[in-house]
DNA sequence: CGTTCTCTTGACTCATCTCAAATCTGGTGG
DNA sequence: CCACCAGATTTGAGATGAGTCAAGAGAACG
């Protein structure tokens, strides 16, 4: 998942561009992509690089176009607590914000479509069609980020694991179009430790309920890294929430 | 704290009302005010009584003008996270979305500066100024979802508390303006329950841990709905986050 | 002045963490 | 191609923080 292959020119036409439809983007007409595309760069981060420090200027702003990255904040004695996922078409920074709230970290390698971030504000200010999709955005990630909440607060370990898994398992799905036929089939683009940061777990528990469900026979671990499941409404029920009969939206 | 006597005639003009500067609307000029105007009525819940239903189609959508209202999601056994706790200005609804994502529950007795939802989301679309502040108040609350998550993922159950108090006296200090002389003094809203709700904990363990900060001097209760806070950068190295000095803000 | 609800406190249990060691994995150089 | 190494992962054993169950103390209300 993710890491497929990508061939980015420096100067792609943002009409091709693979996330053109879901990202901050997705409400431009064409003349204002061609604004956009005059303040844009692509920039890539190895895995494990740090692509912006909590606390610092706001140097990098734009769009995840490939890979994973992961936002978090650390505590004084180093405990961490990642508290966003960015995945592609995910937009990394704050429009109009002085500083970066949170650490920046590639996860796997990372490209981003990035922008000159005074340019960019101002055109978000010219451009309704900017700003209404932020404000989308935006929203959509103030709800994930309470069902996060919900997960944090309230779940078992072994619910976490699954909520997770579920909610990898439908991104992946949403991704490739697959059909739910033989299961589904992804990959963790997760380490077991930023797994542990994402759910407020240690890595031994996180590996102890993987196994957990392993042996339960809910997942199915083609290797370490690529996971099946092969019913996804069992997987939904170990994860707690009720809320959907088990759609793979 | 929040429970002032409010007097306010079903027609009070928006130029007087007392969260004009903090709210959605606070970006906008005196005649985008009188088209809000024409849409706002006021409304009043009970403590306890639920405003709007998770899942139900949203037809409430207006600002908290005065009491606390708590936003909630319950898992199917009954277990229940606060994940968001709404403090006057504060949004109520989210705008063009079909419907509600969680419970909204009044934690004291509430007033919302309610809007017709059909009518607001077109004056939206018409007034940069609202969309603008609803960009703006939503990237607040999104910051403020990662700290509570980082709360819940990573803290201990004294750290959670005390940086329950620490976040309620400085809204409170904020709000009256108070100087920090012979300490904070600042009011409980929510009972035991929302605080364990808030908090990712069980009542007892909020009892028991507002106990222990009491017997080591950190807090003191004047009674059981009133809170002093003698040394407030005591209280935030309880909290655990060494983020700032100890500022008041 | 009961009644009821909220809050506090105690005793015990259990899920998760901590510490420690074994195993697996991918990459490197011989 | 293979042996070795460093990092990632798994597994085990024991400690502990927070939950559960239960009872008692205050407060609010009629």
């Amino acid at each position: 998942m993710l890491q497929a292959p990508l061939i980015l020119q420096e100067h792609s036409r943002c009409a091709d561009c693979p996330i053109r439809h879901r990202a901050v983007c997705a409400y431009c007409e064409p003349a204002e992509l061609v604004k956009l595309d005059a303040i844009k760069s692509y920039k890539t981060y190895k895995a494990g690089e740090t692509i912006a420090w909590a606390g610092e200027p706001m140097d990098v702003i734009g769009s995840v176009v490939s890979g994973v990255a992961t936002l978090s904040r650390t505590l004084a004695d180093g405990r961490r607590q990642m508290v966003g996922l960015l995945l592609p078409s995910d937009f990394i920074g704050r429009p109009c914000r002085p500083a970066v709230a949170f650490d920046v970290v590639a996860a796997s390698d990372v490209t981003i479509c990035r922008f000159n971030a005074p340019e960019f504000e101002k055109l978000v200010r010219a451009t309704p069609a900017l700003e209404r999709r932020l404000l989308d955005m935006t929203l959509d990630e103030l709800d994930a980020a309470r069902d996060w909440m919900l997960l944090l607060g309230r779940k078992t370990a072994r619910e976490k694991i699954a909520s997770l898994m579920a909610i990898l398992a439908r991104r992946d799905a949403n991704l490739t179009q697959q059909t739910v036929a033989d299961g589904i089939l992804f990959s963790l683009p997760l380490t077991r430790e930023a797994m542990a940061d994402y759910l407020g777990l240690t890595i031994e528990t996180v590996s102890r309920q993987i196994s957990a469900l392993k042996k339960a026979g809910i997942i199915i671990l083609e290797d370490s890294r690529h996971v099946r499941v092969p019913d996804f409404v069992a997987l939904l029920d170990e994860a707690g929430d009720d809320s959907d009969g088990g759609m793979v939206s």
